[in-house]
DNA sequence: GTCTATAGTTGGATAGAC
DNA sequence: GTCTATCCAACTATAGAC
């Protein structure tokens, strides 16, 4: 059925879809069987391919931080004007809410894998990775926000970053569940204000009165 | 070896040990052959208590739910001195952080819980009520700190609970992933003072300056 | 009414064919 | 080097014994 392939190029189709699974039906869809029958390739392939399941999850895991990654830094690009802090607080937030809108069902499966990755010791790094790769991407579209304003933060801006990340995180999780994302942004905003208002110094660049 | 016992008493004792195994090993960790090894019994007793494996895991997130509820109840006792709303804000928050920390695999699970149900379609419901519960926890927690203080709200009671459950919930998540418990409430001690802003009238007790 | 013994399904892994 | 055919373990569910 399927053309003999060299393995890495099989490894990558089986990882893509594995993914696909995932995402749409849960991790805990993903078994061998499911995996290698979606692909078009006999059971074995799968084990020729990745030594045993588990590995084939943490290639997942580790796929997925990478996306975010690209992600992260894909949305963080500058804009023409130079807005004042809460202005480019509000961009930030919205359009990191955007693309997590779009991608529901990718959420939901960051937070399945993360739990799993928590209770399987093999895959605690994982974890880890998860939030250190978030944490940068926070930190990032943080740091550029109040750059554009010329902000200068009162606290340290990992921790700024790491209340923001949570906040995002918990709005989001709750978001799956009721679906509710005109109350989601409106959060995300009120949230923006707070930031707004943690700095020593808010920049150059005021909001209109 | 285990008695014979009537249907309702077996049916608790299996929810039990259910959410035994959920709690150190994992909602995957939760077969139908391991519960009944778990409590003693032969497997089909538990067929017999539960008419499929999807009815036990609606029974368990039901009582992790209900749990909840007793758990928010129990919290909630009044302290004799009337504090500042800040300092009233502070023991809400701290006194919910002691209780988590206290109980990290019931965290983690009641995550597992989550996702576990937005996957399912029959469990939708069970996810709903999750955060109904939590909502109305939140907003007893968060309305009884203002009543001590004698403060009133600048916006709804429900949104100012359900972005303090969202910030909880994300503090919570990082803190299972990191397990940095100083961090975690050091975040909940700036999110205390954001809230103590959010008033309209701060009430008659003022922190000694 | 309560529980046991057994059937049938799905899953992970591997020896060996090409 | 790549893939197929097969094995064995673990699971859910039920028919029927006591």
């Amino acid at each position: 059925m399927s053309p003999r392939l060299p393995v890495a190029e099989r490894r990558a189709q089986l990882l893509q879809t594995a993914l696909d699974v995932a995402t749409k039906d849960g991790i805990a869809a993903v078994t061998v069987r499911r995996v290698a029958e979606d692909a078009g390739v006999a059971l074995g392939v799968v084990h020729y391919c990745f030594s045993d399941k588990d590995e084939l999850l943490a290639a997942m895991a580790q796929r997925i931080v990478d996306d975010l990654v690209e992600a992260g830094a894909a949305g963080l690009t500058e804009p023409a004007t130079t807005p004042d802090l809460m202005t480019a607080l509000e961009w930030a937030l919205q359009g990191l809410w955007t693309s997590i809108e779009a991608t529901r069902d990718a959420q939901l499966l960051t937070y399945e894998i993360t739990t799993f990755a928590l209770r399987q010791p093999a895959l605690r790094a994982v974890a880890d990775r998860q939030y250190q790769v978030s944490q940068e991407a926070a930190e990032g579209l943080i740091g550029i926000a109040s750059e554009l304003a010329g902000a200068t933060w009162s606290r340290p801006l990992a921790e700024i970053a790491a209340e923001a990340l949570a906040f995002v995180d918990g709005v989001t999780l709750r978001w799956l569940v009721d679906g509710d994302g005109v109350a989601a942004r409106q959060r995300l905003q009120d949230f923006a204000v707070y930031l707004a208002g943690q700095v020593s110094d808010p920049g150059p660049n005021q909001p209109a009165s």
